[in-house]
DNA sequence: GTCGTTGATGTAACCGTTTACACGTAACAA
DNA sequence: TTGTTACGTGTAAACGGTTACATCAACGAC
């Protein structure tokens, strides 16, 4: 006998099976000394209600659907770590799905009848692709998407981050920025680069674009370019903190000063970013607050229909603004020379 | 009308709701032509069954739960990205629980029904508190847990690594060596000071241990006691790769050449302990291997069941042993100078 | 023509909850 | 006394699937 059903509660405490589902959810018409009765039974017979015939019942599940792409580290553990935290205030669980290039196509509608709503992040999903897929009125949150889905959107502004740092590394002196971008069809890296393409012609200052794609080594590639004079520049931005960091090594490796000759940008803050010497200058997204507003806005939207106050639609969109990270990779300090 | 059901389908097909439910579930006895005719209705009707009904139906929900403690950054990462990689291939959900302080206490409970099995570690519970927590009749799996518990166990075999270490050392010719212990009461930290221990005297050489507490700090301040000659040795091991890039820190500060007057080796493998100067020596823990090997586990115990080879038992025991990664901080090498 | 056999399909029970509704009882007003 | 009301409790019908069993038609053997 593996687990004690609402009927063993009921024999056990000698009433009907509604009174016992009544008495262990709070109802107010109920006895106290029948209440008594039941939850003592229950303790009894160790009585945990099982929780998909519950969800089945009421047509609610308490758990929402994450889907992710494939993603490494730091970013990966912020998101969910700020999704569960807002996940648990409102009791509800979490059920990861990570979308891999071949599978998941039929993945996603798989999660009807096992999630309340769904908070998807797929960036090199088209939006028509992705609704295609979405199982129909199920409350979506949607993360760095292509816009135009049904459901909330929720981005980094990656535009504003970049320019704003444009802004700084010209403030600091740069006259000629290499931007080294992410991989092609990625958002967030388009993005980046737009911005950063955008301000250096408002500030009046030239900018070469590099083809990256995320990883170290393609930093270190831009780096060494530069380094050998093959490419203009007096500072590097790179559109992430991994790509900055291998460019930090390859400059160092060529005798490039960091900040003096080039200066170094990167973005994320990742927590390497502090450690390196010099330490990185980047842009910091709070990766935990976009995962908690998610949940959260998904959230509202679960309840919403039930309180009759819809308002759904498009309409809420929202951006989070990274914020300047200045360390010592694109300033003269003299903190310098150590650690 | 939100979504299909099942009833919804036969009715277009004209068909029973058993002959859909055998249609679209791949039975034998089924005409073709009444196969297709179902699945156009259900392709036309945009069909798909619920997940909450059908697990009520088979008691089984395709579901595991990941019960972690609040664990931040690369490790926490790697291992949901193991796990998930694992769980695709079984066609499983990942049903993703944190087990924060206060809270969680009864979440353990709540999972019954939703999942059908449960990886747990927390490695701040002890058997006894752990136990009654679980549902009971679940199969588990639990990574570096108390011993004792009713499920498969699966840990990282620390004291092999740290063996493993030692011997590399010696090799390297070192012939007195210093450990950095981690914090006591720490089980990773016990382990690996015991491993290291009892190879240094297998190996015949000389082992001083050093507490730490697994940061920067405490291994600058072993390294300063080697430096000074306090302690005789020509090799520092820290259980950690924090410890030891702060014994690095400082054996350079203290004009200490390494490795060519003291080798330094670590411990886990952490990003940055290859962009330090000389890069660091140390332990790599497959964390992803770890995590698609417990749920390998753990689908094999939810199978068994039914398949009547059960062979349950807290038999299966297993240890993922660290491999050893060499850099510059143990050998002399024409690469010494760069990077 | 009858009977058994076989294979495809339908009927209905079941999984474990919740809850609308029915019902019985007691308190109270007339 | 007899309605009315309010309240506590039980009965049974959902929720959306799966599947044991019944049913039925077609077929071949006698």
């Amino acid at each position: 006998m593996p687990n004690a059903t609402i009927r063993d509660v009921a024999r056990e405490a000698q009433v009907s099976v509604a009174s016992v589902s009544r008495a262990l959810n709070g109802h107010e018409r109920v006895r106290p000394e029948l209440r008594a009765r039941v939850q003592e039974a229950a303790a009894r017979l160790g009585y945990v209600p099982h929780a998909g015939a519950r969800s089945l019942s009421l047509a609610r599940t308490s758990a929402i659907g994450v889907v992710l792409p494939d993603l490494h580290g730091e970013f990966f553990s912020e998101l969910l770590r700020g999704m569960d935290r807002e996940v648990a205030a409102q009791k509800l669980a979490l059920l990861l799905t990570v979308l891999q290039d071949g599978r998941g196509l039929n993945t996603l509608a798989a999660l009807r009848g096992q999630v309340d709503g769904l908070v998807v992040m797929a960036p090199q999903l088209g939006a028509a692709e992705l609704r295609a897929q979405l199982p129909a009125g199920l409350p979506a949150v949607f993360l760095n998407c292509a816009p135009g889905l049904a459901g909330a959107a929720l981005r980094v502004d990656n535009a504003a981050g970049a320019a704003a740092m444009v802004e700084h590394l010209v403030a600091a002196g740069a006259r000629a920025i290499a931007h080294v971008a992410g991989p092609v069809g990625n958002v967030d890296a388009e993005e980046r680069r737009a911005g950063a393409v955008a301000a250096a012609a408002r500030a009046g200052v030239a900018l070469t674009v590099i083809q990256g794609d995320f990883n170290e080594a393609s930093g270190a590639a831009a780096a060494v370019q530069v380094a050998r004079g093959e490419i203009q520049a007096d500072a590097l931005f790179a559109a992430n903190d991994a790509m900055a960091i291998g460019a930090l090594v390859a400059l160092k490796g060529h005798g490039v000063a960091v900040p003096a000759q080039v200066r170094v940008a990167g973005f994320d803050d990742i927590p390497l970013a502090r450690l390196v010497t010099p330490a990185l200058t980047t842009m910091r997204v709070d990766i935990a607050a976009l995962g908690a507003r998610a949940v959260q806005l998904l959230a509202r939207r679960i309840v919403a229909p039930a309180e009759g106050l819809v308002e759904v639609g498009p309409a809420d969109a929202e951006a989070i603004v990274p914020r300047l990270v200045v360390r010592d990779t694109t300033t003269e300090t003299d903190r310098e020379r150590q650690s």
